[in-house]
DNA sequence: ACATTGACCTGAGAGC
DNA sequence: TGCTCTCAGGTCAATG
């Protein structure tokens, strides 16, 4: 789930949620689940504070508290929220659990624990030391700094576009979304894309992340000429009606149609 | 320095 | 039904 459009969807889940309740405490179920802070340092900042807005950047979603300093969730691969009244009800693989003053909770739910939580006092320095690279959405991220990110990567352009160093957010679902938009392979080598691709690659990217944020993620309410409804071994390619194919793409599976994507 | 692989977790679904 | 095997939207350390 957790690409760039999915924790999108979180953050304005947690904005018409959580915002602006006192927190009463949170409890960790999974401790490996955080990253580099004790549940006693969680529970210490986060106590009697609130959340006050959110930031996204890539795949990681920032929850401002009160006074100061940010809570860094990642949802690894299964990773979601989930806001509920009744303490009992809470989901299966909730890991952590924010409770509230007004008796509601915020789970953080993660099947797989590849997912984590930490404190930052300063977005920037923690986009730096993780080594992201920018936002894909973020309007300074433009197409003159997109071809030189790609130009100088020896990789296949899937990888390259899921490679969080140079571009933050996509991941391989999406990648695989974006180059069947575009009909490239995704085995092609990123440096040795032509400019015409570079400039469709682009426009793909930010057409794609956007219009998947404006289905709240979900396949079901995305264009129907989407492979993300077809993602599937043997499945119909929606614009040829040929099948679709899947490979292997360093250690990750990449679905594409052999014959739109040459 | 860069790119690729294996390990990390847990469960769902396929195949027998 | 029950067992085994493979796979899953991510990342990091180790390897080539």
């Amino acid at each position: 789930m957790p690409e760039l459009p999915d924790v999108e969807v979180i953050r304005k889940y947690v904005d018409k949620t959580v915002l602006h309740q006192s927190i009463n405490k949170v409890e960790v179920s999974a401790k490996d689940i955080l990253d580099g802070i004790s549940e006693k340092h969680l529970q210490s900042q986060v106590k009697e504070r609130e959340f006050e807005s959110t930031y996204r950047h890539g795949k990681h979603l920032f929850a401002k508290l009160s006074g100061d300093g940010w809570v860094i969730f990642h949802f690894g691969m299964t990773g979601y929220f989930e806001y509920f009244k009744d303490k009992e009800k809470a989901p299966k693989h909730t890991r952590a659990l924010f409770s509230f003053d007004n008796c509601y909770n915020l789970a953080f739910v993660l099947q797989r624990k590849l997912g984590k939580i930490t404190l930052t006092k300063d977005i920037d320095i923690f986009v730096k030391k993780q080594n992201l690279g920018p936002d894909a959405l973020d309007k300074n991220f433009d197409l003159e700094a997109f071809k030189e990110v790609m130009q100088g990567m020896k990789s296949s352009v899937k990888s390259a576009l899921m490679n969080q160093g140079h571009i933050t957010g996509i991941g391989n679902i999406y990648s695989d979304e974006i180059l069947f938009q575009t009909g490239i392979h995704p085995k092609v080598k990123a440096n040795q894309l032509s400019n015409r691709d570079l400039d469709r690659l682009f426009k793909a990217m930010k057409e794609v992340l956007e219009t998947a944020i404006d289905s709240q993620a979900d396949p079901a309410k995305m264009p129907e000429h989407y492979l993300l409804r077809h993602r599937k071994k043997g499945e119909k390619c929606p614009a040829c009606s040929g099948e679709i194919a899947k490979i292997r793409i360093s250690g990750r599976s990449a679905y594409f149609c052999p014959n739109c994507q040459s």
